[in-house]
DNA sequence: GTTTAACTACGAAGTTTTTCGTTGACACTA
DNA sequence: TAGTGTCAACGAAAAACTTCGTAGTTAAAC
C-alpha cells in the first residue's frame, strides 16, 4: 500500500510550481526562475531540491554533472491534494463556500465565470 | 494603516472554527471540542489561544476566572483570505482551475452543482 | 599546470509552530 | 482548615521548515 503523499511546504510549491512549467531543470535553471520574484541563495535551493529527492517529490536525474531535477508528482494530483485538503479544513467540505470566499477576493471577468459554468456543466454530464 | 491580518496557522485556524461555530468559549470547553476529533493537552489549546491573544486574532475577557476567548477576525475575513491565497498561490489566480481540482477530489451532488450555478449567478449579478 | 568557475554534499543556525509540564492562585468541599 | 480540583501563566522542549556558509570535486580557461 501507497502512502498517501504528503503536502509539499510552501516553498516546496514554489520550486514544483517551476519544475511543472519549466520541464527537467538544473538547480541553477530553478534557482534563476525563482530569483524573478523573490531573494533566494542558490544553496537555498539545492539544499530544498535535495530535500524533495528525499522525500520523492521530485526525481534526480544524475548522469550530468549539473543533476536534473523534474516533478515527481502530477501538477494535477498535488492542486487536487491542496484544494481538497482546504475544501475540508476550512470550508467544511462546501465547494459552494470555497467558491464563494475564492471570489469574493477578487474580481473575475465574464470570461471567467463563463468557464466556471461550463465547469459545473462538463462535471454534471460525466457524473452520472 | 492597518496591516494586513496574517495568515492563521493550521492549528489556530481548528481553534478559530470552534470558536466561529460555538461562539465565545472557555479553554476547557474549546478543549473539549477539540477533543472530539484530536488528542490535544489542555494546556497546549490554553497555549494556543494565549498566543493567538497576543497576536490579536482572538479577544480575551477575564472577568470571570475562566477566561472566555472569541474570534476577533470573522469568519468570512479569514476564509477569504485563505481561498484567495491558495488561488493566487496554487492556481494562479484560475478560480476555475480552484474550482475544477476541488471538485475532482471529491464526490458532488446534484443539489451542490445548482448551489454552485446559483452562485455564479448572483455572483454576476452583482458584479456589474 | 594553476587559477577560476560551477557544482554537490553536509552541517548547522535561524525561525516558526506545536506541544506540554510545572507552578502557584483560587475556590469548592468534607 | 486540609484536601481536591480547576485555572492561567510561563518556560521550554520538540518538531517542522527555511536559509545559508563551508568544504571538497570536477571541469573549463588561461
Amino acid at each position: 500500500m501507497k502512502l498517501s503523499p504528503q503536502k509539499p511546504t510552501t516553498s516546496e510549491l514554489e520550486i514544483l510550481r517551476v519544475l511543472w512549467t519549466r520541464g527537467p531543470s538544473t538547480v541553477r535553471e530553478v534557482h534563476d526562475s525563482l530569483k524573478e520574484t523573490k531573494t533566494l541563495g542558490y544553496t537555498t535551493v539545492l539544499k530544498l531540491l535535495q530535500i524533495m529527492t528525499a522525500k520523492g517529490i521530485v526525481r534526480r536525474n544524475e548522469t550530468e554533472r549539473a543533476h536534473v531535477y523534474q516533478a515527481g508528482v502530477p501538477a494535477a494530483q498535488t492542486k487536487r491534494q491542496l484544494a481538497g485538503d482546504m475544501l475540508q479544513r476550512v470550508f467544511e467540505g462546501s465547494a459552494s463556500d470555497l467558491m464563494m470566499h475564492a471570489l469574493a477576493g477578487k474580481r473575475t471577468s465574464r470570461e471567467e465565470i463563463e468557464e466556471l459554468r461550463r465547469l459545473l456543466d462538463e462535471y454534471e454530464r460525466n457524473r452520472r
